[in-house]
DNA sequence: CGGTATATTGAGCAACCTCAATAAAGGTGG
DNA sequence: CCACCTTTATTGAGGTTGCTCAATATACCG
């Protein structure tokens, strides 16, 4: 786990654990920021998997990302009047609290904190970039790919990989939600891919056979990920 | 163009002047950030519409979201090693630089200003959002309603419309490149959005008939803009 | 042991795509 | 001022990806 992060002084860490006021404890399923939601507060997820996302009126739901442990939750939605996304638990899952109205304090006594704050920001930015070109310009396969080789590499990075195998708590209605495809769709297109022999997703894992294969095919695992700052 | 902007005080503008060393013009059509460049400094949109995107291998383009005045760009660029996307202008814009190099230092020394530029990056990232959801969950008249209305709407907060009518530098090449479509399709889809009355876009200026349905028609005009503050 | 969430498969349909041709508009050099 | 070239817009024809509807497993849960 540690390679992937900065380290930090230890009046820095003092600081931090004074702002984060809370700990707290979500099971799968939970909400954790509703839609349109006022006052949500900044989080920093400790375990499990979360993920954003909107929603129209007649139900169409898309996912927007998901975080992992490390990932920060609710930046927007701390910083606005009311939040324009929804954020819910995809396992049982722990998270940081850092109270809003503690957020201007952050920027004002710990500037390299705020530059990480806003670094992780980018960060998350950079992954919904990238789902946005997914879902815009990829056919089916090549999403579900895409997808799967995106959260490999990040769960890798986490140590969360261990010979080719991580677990992986999506259903097939989560990716359908978080690839802009039907449910339907995705369970024909699974099938298909499954006949390839790169990975395969059953009972909560994902058994990647051979990652390079995977790279090349979604021409997604050349770009290796940052040391990221925790906060 | 006031109502939308935070003021500050003059100190805070004095080194604002200071950090931005640069003013650059460029002129339509022309590249701001390559993508996979490095070293990329950070802009704000002084005039001028630009749009951020990313490209596939084999040449299948999206457009991540359009910069207006008032607008950040560059800040994940700026933030990591290389850029992961590409910023081009659509119309001449004048923009103005914050050198990579002094962005530490405004987190240091104006946290306020720092907070700011946190602000815009999420403000930038609620739009991805909103496309990510339009892409993977509207269908395409759905679409192209939901993208001239957001950009009408922030025109019109910038000042930039007189009696519905505004400019529109988009060609429908654009359009399909933000929406996930087809050029063809987009056309198609744009005439027979036409006979439908709510707006027409004609020679670089988009007319809009009546708000009020357009807004019902998108369920995209009720959710008003905070002011935002300038960097 | 029913009840709910998830996964699978078939059938038919339509939204959207690609290919291709043509019009319309603007810019440039002679 | 005209001929030419490039960019942008338009329209038709036909194909395919991905959608909806519907039925059936499969597994987990209390």
């Amino acid at each position: 786990m540690k390679p992937a992060f900065h380290s930090k002084s230890d009046k820095e860490v003092a600081l931090l654990e004074e702002l984060k006021s809370d700990h707290v404890r979500v099971s799968a399923g939970a909400d954790v920021i509703l839609p349109e939601q006022s006052n949500a507060e900044l989080y920093t997820v400790f375990s499990g998997w979360l993920f954003r996302y909107k929603e129209l009126n007649d139900g169409r739901r898309q996912i927007l990302n998901f975080a992992l442990p490390g990932d920060l939750i609710g930046l927007q939605a701390a910083l606005f009047e009311k939040s324009y996304y929804g954020v819910a638990a995809l396992t049982d899952a722990e998270l940081c609290v850092i109270p809003r109205r503690k957020l201007w304090r952050l920027y004002e006594r710990m500037p390299e904190v705020a530059y990480d704050v806003t670094w992780l920001g980018a960060q998350a930015q950079s992954i919904v970039d990238e789902n946005l070109l997914t879902v815009g310009r990829r056919n089916a396969a090549e999403r579900i790919v895409a997808l799967v080789a995106s959260l490999y590499k990040r769960m890798d990075l986490l140590g969360g990989v261990r010979d080719g195998v991580m677990d992986f708590p999506l259903t097939q209605q989560h990716l359908a939600d978080a690839l802009g495809l039907s449910l339907v769709h995705t369970n024909k297109t699974l099938a298909r891919l499954r006949t390839s022999g790169l990975f395969t997703v059953a009972d909560g894992r994902l058994t990647v056979a051979n990652p390079r294969g995977v790279g090349r095919f979604a021409r997604y695992f050349e770009a290796p990920i940052a040391p990221r700052p925790i906060v």
